[in-house]
DNA sequence: CAATATTGAATGATTATTCAATACAAAACT
DNA sequence: AGTTTTGTATTGAATAATCATTCAATATTG
C-alpha cells in the first residue's frame, strides 16, 4: 500500500517499522470501538482505518481475540501510568496529591466519551472472558490501595472519625466508575468539570474543615 | 416441539398463550446474555432455551433487535416498578424511606450479577443504539428527580449544608451505578451488604447525627 | 374445515482465518 | 555501480463457519 510505503520510508529501523504497525492496528482498534461498538467491530473495519490489509491484521495480533485483548491493556496502561506519575511525585502534600488525583480521573484525556465506550465495551465482556479481568483487576487493587494509603495519610493530620480510609476509597473509587458511564449517556450534564466537582463536595462532607475541598 | 405444546394444553386462553411464548423468549434472551454476552447471544440459543424454533423466535419479535430491545424494555420495567412501589407506600419516614431505597437497589433480586452482566451489556451499546437509550434514560430521570426531593424532605428536618439534594442524589447513583459494576467483577468482596453498608456510611457523613445511619 | 401457530430447512450476508503470491529491502556477489 | 539472491513484510482472494431472516410446509385449535 502506498500510505504504508510512506510510513516506512520515514524510518530505516525494522523494529521501530514493525511497532508502527502495531501500534496503528491498537489505535485503529480503539477508534472503531468507540465509533461501532465492540460488536460491529471487525478486522476488516480496523484494518482499513490502520490503512493495512485484513489479512496482516489478523497474522500481526494472531487472532482478533488477541488484538482486542492488546487494545484494552494499551488502554490499561495508559491509565496506570497516568495516575502512577501522580503517587510518584514528590514533596506533595497529601490533599494536593489526592486532588491531583481528582483531576487525573476526570481530566479529557481520561474520562472523554470514546475512551469511556470502550472501556464500558470491555466491562461488558469480562464475565465471559477472564483474560479481560485480569486486565484490569490487578492494577485496579494497587490503585485502590495506593488511595486508601494516601486517605490514611490525610486522616493523620486532619481528623476524621466517620468513614474508614478503606471506604473513602471504595465508595471514591464506585463513584468515579458511576460518574464516567454518566459521562457517556448525558455527556451536556455531565461534563468533566461537573463531575470532578461533584467528587470534590462529597470529600467536604468527608472532611469539613479542609479549605481546600470548598 | 413437545415441550411447548404441553405448554399450550395447560391453558385454553389464546392471548396468554402467546403472553407465555413471549415471555419465556424474553427471559431466555436475559439468561443467555447473563450466560454468553450480548456478542454470543444468538436467535438459535435463545430459542433453543426458550423450547421454540429459531424460525418462530425470529418470527415473533418481528426481529433479533427487537427481541433484544423487548428484553431490555423489561428489565427496564421490573427495576422502575419496585422502586416505585417504595415511593408509593404512605405514612413513611423519609429516612426510612431512602432506607428502603438502598435496601432495594442492592436487594438480591436487583442487584445480582446476572441481571448486572445483561445491564452493562446494553449499557456498553447505548452509544450506538439510540433506542437503548431511551429506553432507561427517561425513567432514570424520574428515579433521580423523586430521589431529590426525598432529600430535600430529609434536609426539611435534619439541618445538612455540605451538599444540596441534586448533588446528594447525583452522587447515589453514580455510587450504586460503579458498585453494581464492581459487584460484577468481584463478587467475593463486593457483596450486597457490603455495598448497601458502604451507602449508609457515605449518608451517615452526610447526616452525621441521625441514628437509623448509624 | 378454516384460521392461526409453529416448524425447520434454505438463503444470503457477514466474518475470522488461512495461505499462496507478491512487494520490498538489505545483503551478497559480480 | 549494478545485478542477483535471500529473507521478511504484506497482500488479497479463497475458505469455512456462523448467523439473522424468510417462507413454504405442517401442526394445532376452535
Amino acid at each position: 500500500m502506498s500510505a504504508n510505503a510512506n510510513q516506512k520510508s520515514t524510518s530505516n529501523d525494522k523494529n521501530s517499522e514493525i511497532s508502527i504497525n502495531h501500534q496503528k492496528l491498537i489505535d485503529a482498534t480503539i477508534e472503531t470501538i468507540a465509533k461501532r461498538g465492540l460488536a460491529d467491530t471487525t478486522i476488516s473495519h480496523v484494518a482499513k482505518k490502520a490503512e493495512v490489509s485484513q489479512g496482516y491484521a489478523n497474522f500481526r495480533f494472531k487472532s482478533k481475540e488477541n488484538l482486542l485483548l492488546s487494545s484494552l491493556q494499551f488502554l490499561s496502561d495508559e491509565y496506570n501510568k497516568s495516575w502512577q506519575k501522580i503517587f510518584e511525585e514528590e514533596n506533595l502534600d497529601p490533599i494536593d496529591r489526592l486532588l491531583r488525583i481528582f483531576e487525573n480521573d476526570f481530566s479529557k484525556n481520561i474520562a472523554n466519551r470514546n475512551k469511556i465506550s470502550v472501556w464500558i465495551a470491555f466491562y461488558s465482556e469480562v464475565k465471559f472472558r477472564p483474560s479481560y479481568l485480569s486486565v484490569c483487576q490487578e492494577q485496579d487493587e494497587i490503585y485502590l490501595n495506593q488511595t486508601k494509603k494516601l486517605i490514611d495519610e490525610i486522616n493523620r493530620v486532619t481528623s476524621q472519625t466517620s468513614l474508614t480510609s478503606t471506604e473513602i476509597s471504595e465508595t471514591y473509587h464506585s463513584m468515579v466508575d458511576g460518574l464516567w458511564q454518566r459521562i457517556l449517556f448525558d455527556p451536556k450534564v455531565y461534563t468533566n468539570e461537573f463531575c470532578e466537582s461533584l467528587i470534590i463536595k462529597y470529600f467536604r462532607c468527608i472532611y469539613p474543615d479542609e479549605i481546600r475541598f470548598q
